[in-house]
Order: structure tokens, then C-alpha cells, then sequence
DNA sequence: TTGTATGCGTTATCAC
DNA sequence: GTGATAACGCATACAA
């Protein structure tokens, strides 16, 4: 009897076929279903394998076949319940149909988003799902100049033609500001995310539209950017307070931001909804469950990451040329009225 | 001019080194900062590589070096803020120091998890960082039995040493509970999570701990496990209440089991703190948000997932044999006090 | 200093 | 139905 090394190696296929008195070649296909195999020299090759516990070396498969059954997911900020339940739908669709993800997260930092893309195509990723941080189109470009398959998630560029997934950011907010202009708003505050953020372009737009649908001027000074965090509402609700403006509602560029407003506007005494109502966006989980409940406008969150990935595992099967023909697919948002409207 | 290829190939070591007049080899040591080769030919095959934009493709270094500097991460819940929090973590150090991570979810599922870890094997990451679901010890077995270099965050098994990194749960539920006390309670509710979950086991001690010292008698009718979601610390008061216990204050295995059970205190005209303190336990960072402010326990969540890279990155860096050494990571816990209590 | 040859573990192309 | 053999892209032991 041997030594026993410390470290026994891993069992390949070759120990397999050697311990089955077959090829390589025919351990291989008796594995992976192929035909021309006999039903007898199958049955004892799976034998073989599961006695000596073989597992497939998906590192080498993957350098053979040019497919590694993985997807990149480059996230704008994991900590962030939204973008974790996007991921969360992703990583299941993915599980489902036999990938893995390797997930980076950009913090919102272009340059890691840059450098997270590069690691991903090095890793011969085959696809790439992103919520791009929209501070430049440098991403997008690398990626298609690189042919690698992608899509966007929750943001998209409006100029160029790439496949994407997203709310419909304009009538979500349409919606939200519509149902407090039915309340009985005129003065609506908007708290908004960063200028270069899709979404955030086009909330404002919502803003605009159903304001102008009651014939309510757009004034400027009521909508104020912010980060997208809850200091940010925070902030943004205090600049507000001592800049005077009056206004007897607001509305948030996400359900953070709302969290945020709400306690300046505690701090400041008044109560919510009576003398302030406050809606958000995105519909996280504890937007039901915080005092008050929040009103808020609903993302599948999960739904847009199953799409999304569904989309993209799409494009990498149909193994045609460049399809860019994928185009847009936009989710509904909805209304849900709680308490603090 | 030839037709050009509608999906060119990609660029390999070896059109680098014929574009650049070398040997495959020679272009191989150049980029890698390899010794032996002269400043000239380095720099010109630099030049070349980054004219061609060439992209080394980790799949087939991967399977050549035996190690794909790749870390395998599976999480309990990826929705939950907690273990995304614990993931970013994660990701920053593996990101800093050159790995990539794959992430599954496990949505605490122990059958999830086996195939996620079998997932990874074959995927040949260098090691694995695991939120173990604990309702076997199957997962951890299978691990060591394949000298997988491995270590559980947030959660251990108390029987066997494996390498772990956690919060000090039992002192951070006596801290708690502890300051209930002060506060003059005695008659305090404890809604705890599953009773297989280690954080669970320890809390529950932690909280018999506080009542030891403070000579209050532990009475078991005074705690209720939950399935750790708000829902069930929703359902847990409701029960509480419709069995008529008595009760002035009440400890919850997580934040988020907090907030269900203020939220049924509240239906049932309970003011916080006034009526009924509550305290929660994670601190996730809407804790400080909402309103009331909750008063909980601090973990440090992503230095949680840092530490436990670094530990893993330990264990792999150092070739040794089989080290299980490493052993547990205790951090500690931090109270902080705000307005529900 | 540089090139040649081999192998990592697997799948695919071909003979037999 | 089965078995050699090559190849995926790279790194390395060794020869030159």
C-alpha cells in the first residue's frame, strides 16, 4: 500500500475510463448522453463515475467547447435591496438553465464598472448583464465593439440601439405624481437621482407629464437632485425647508430617498401623510412594512432580472450573427397606495 | 481585402507573438513580468498586445496553472440586505486582490446549496465562502472530504472545527437584552429565529445570559421562534398577544423580524417605546431610518464578508497541507441605541 | 535570452 | 460501437 499523499488529486475522466476498461473518447460520451454507445458500456462507465465520484473539470470543458455556461452580472450596488433582488432573479434564471454568474459590483463607479467588464470577457463569460452606471457610454461600446453578447438591466442608453430591460420609468413616476395630484397636490416636490441616470431622465419626464395632464405649470424649483440615497433625501428635504419653497407633497426618486425625507420631515413636525404626503419608488420590501406605509410605485424587481437573463441566454443561443434586431422590453410598473399618501 | 468575418476570432498569445516576431513562449513571459527575457522584446511584445488589444483568456490559464483565481460564494438569502451586505464584502476583498467570486443562492435551501456547492467544485474555484442554511451538516462534510479549502460567515457548526468567521451572537443578545433590563424591563419577549440555525442557539443563550445576571427567571413561554422574516415576527406578536402573555419588551433575532413585530404592535395600539420596547438585531443600515429609530445590535457586516476573504485567501495562498487550523473568527458585536427601546 | 515541446482535462473528428 | 488523436489557449521544463 502506497503512502497516502495529503492531498489526493481530483479524479478526471481518464481515471474513469481506465477503471472502466474504456477510452477516454467512449467514457466521455457515455457520460454526456451522446449516441453510439452501448446501452451495456454506459451503464458501467456512469457506474465507474458515480463510485469514484467524477466530476466534469468545467474549467477545461469550458476552454474546449468556447463556452463556459457562465454570465457575468455587474451590478451598480449590491448593498442596495434593489439591485440585490434584480441579481437574486438573475442568479435563479441562471441556476435554472445550467449557468453560473460571476458577479462584480460597480459601486456605481464607472471605473470599476470598466474594469469589472474586462475581467468578465478575460473569463470568457458568455454574456454579460449590467446596470450600467451611466456616467459614460465607454462600457456599451467596449462590449459591442468586443461582440460579446449583453444586456442592460433597469438602465439604458436612450441614443443607442442595445438590448435592455427595463421599468417604464415614465409612467411609473407618471402614475405616483398622478395619484397625488388626485389627492388634491399642486405643490409636488421631486426628489430625483442623478442627472445622467436613465431612469431618473425619464421619472422627471413622468413628472412633467402628469402635472401637465392637470395643467399644473412645471416649476423648477421644485425638483431637486440627489444621489438616490436616503442621506440624499434627507439632505435634500432640509435644502428645501429652509429654502422655502412650499409644497404639501413629495415625490421620490426611490424608496430610499423617500426614507430619507420622511425623517427630515419628521424632524422638521410635520406629519405624514396630513401635512406632507410622500410616495417613492421601487417598491423594496420594507417600503410595506416601515410607519407609515409607503406609497410607492411597484418594479418586479426579480422579474426584471429573470428577464433580462432570459433575453440574454437568448441571444447566446441563437448562434447567428450580431443580432442587435433584441431591441427594448419594458416592464410595467404599478401603483401601490399605502399610507403615506 | 478578404470579407471580413461577421464575429472575428478572438486574439490569442499566439497572434501576439507572430505579430510581434517572438516565440509563443517569449510572448508569454514578456507580459507576465517573467525574468529572462530582454527590455527590447518585452516592450515590443507590450506594444503589440495592447495594439491588438489582446485579452488573456483565464479559462485556458484556469486549467493550465490548476487555479482559476476564482472564489465560490453561497449565500442563505441574497434578498436579504443582511447577506448582501455580507456579499459586497466579499467581493471588494476577492475583487482588491485579484479573484473574481460566483455567486449562488441558496434561498435557504439546504438542497440549493449541495448543488451549488457540487456547482462550484466542478467550476474549480480556489476555495468557498458559505452562509450555511444548517439544516445539515452535509454541505461542510462534503468539503472536507474533497479538500476543498472552505470557510463559513455568520454561521458555524458547533461540533465541528472548521474555519468560521461570525459575530459574537450570544454576547451581542446579552448586550441587548441586557440594556432591556436597565431600562427596567423584565417581562421581555424574545422572537428568535429557527431553532437549527446556530446564530439562533447562541442568541437564545445570550438572552438567557442577561436574565441570569439580572436574576430575572427564564421562562420559556417568553420565547417564540420565527421563521427570521418580518412576517413571522409579525405573526409572532399576533400569537403573543392573542395568548396573553404578558410582556413590556421584546428582542428579535433580526431587524427585519423587528419591524413585523412593530408593526402588529402598533395595529394593536401599542405605542414603541412608550408601551413596548423593541430592539432588533443586524443593523442593516435602514435601521437607523425609519421611525421609530431602532435601537439594535450592530454587526459589521461587510467587514463579516472581508475578514472571511482574507481568511480563505489565507488558507489558499499558503500550500500547505490541509490546515484546519484556522479555526473561528469571533467579531464582536456592538449595541447601539435609538428610539424604539 | 529565446525557442521547442508537453500537458492541464475535456470534447470532437475521424478512422477502425 | 469504439478508440486513437488533435485541439482549445496558455504556462512551464528543458534544450539551444
Amino acid at each position: 500500500m502506497q503512502p497516502s499523499k495529503a492531498r489526493t488529486r481530483r479524479v478526471t475522466l481518464r481515471d474513469v475510463a481506465r477503471a472502466a476498461g474504456v477510452s477516454i473518447n467512449t467514457a466521455s460520451r457515455a457520460l454526456n448522453g451522446k449516441p453510439d454507445v452501448s446501452e451495456a458500456t454506459r451503464a458501467r462507465v456512469q457506474a465507474v463515475a458515480a463510485q469514484l465520484d467524477y466530476r466534469p473539470n468545467q474549467v477545461a470543458r469550458g476552454l474546449r467547447q468556447q463556452k463556459t455556461a457562465t454570465l457575468g452580472v455587474v451590478v451598480a450596488d449590491l448593498a442596495n435591496p434593489f439591485f440585490a433582488e434584480v441579481a437574486e432573479g438573475i442568479e435563479r434564471t441562471a441556476a435554472t438553465e445550467g449557468y453560473s454568474i460571476i458577479l462584480a459590483n460597480s459601486e456605481e463607479n464607472q471605473h470599476r464598472e470598466e474594469q469589472a467588464v474586462r475581467t468578465l470577457v478575460e473569463r470568457q463569460v458568455d454574456g454579460i448583464l449590467i446596470t450600467p452606471t451611466q456616467q459614460s457610454e465607454a462600457t456599451v461600446r467596449y462590449l459591442m465593439q468586443r461582440h460579446v453578447p449583453f444586456v442592460l438591466v433597469a438602465r439604458y442608453f436612450e441614443g443607442l440601439d442595445v438590448p435592455a430591460v427595463v421599468n417604464d420609468d415614465r409612467e411609473g413616476a407618471r402614475l405616483g405624481v398622478e395619484h397625488l395630484i388626485t389627492q388634491g397636490h399642486r405643490e409636488i416636490l421631486f426628489l430625483n437621482g442623478p442627472p445622467y441616470n436613465s431612469s431618473a431622465k425619464l421619472r422627471l419626464r413622468g413628472y412633467q407629464d402628469a402635472l401637465e395632464a392637470a395643467g399644473i405649470p412645471f416649476r423648477p424649483s421644485l425638483v431637486i437632485n440627489t444621489d438616490a440615497r436616503s442621506s440624499g433625501g434627507y439632505a435634500a428635504i432640509q435644502q428645501a425647508l429652509a429654502s422655502g419653497v412650499r409644497f404639501t407633497a413629495v415625490a421620490c426618486f426611490s424608496d430610499y430617498v423617500s426614507f430619507g425625507a420622511i425623517r427630515a420631515l419628521r424632524q422638521a413636525k410635520l406629519r405624514i401623510p396630513e401635512d406632507v404626503a410622500v410616495i417613492g419608488y421601487d417598491d423594496i420590501d420594507l417600503a410595506a412594512i416601515v410607519e407609515p406605509a409607503l406609497t410607492t410605485v411597484h418594479i418586479a424587481k426579480t422579474r426584471l432580472g429573470q428577464v433580462a437573463a432570459h433575453m440574454l441566454l437568448g441571444m447566446i443561443g441563437s448562434s447567428s450573427t450580431d443580432q442587435p434586431q433584441v431591441g427594448l422590453t419594458v416592464l410595467p410598473p404599478q401603483l401601490v397606495i399605502r399610507e403615506s399618501s
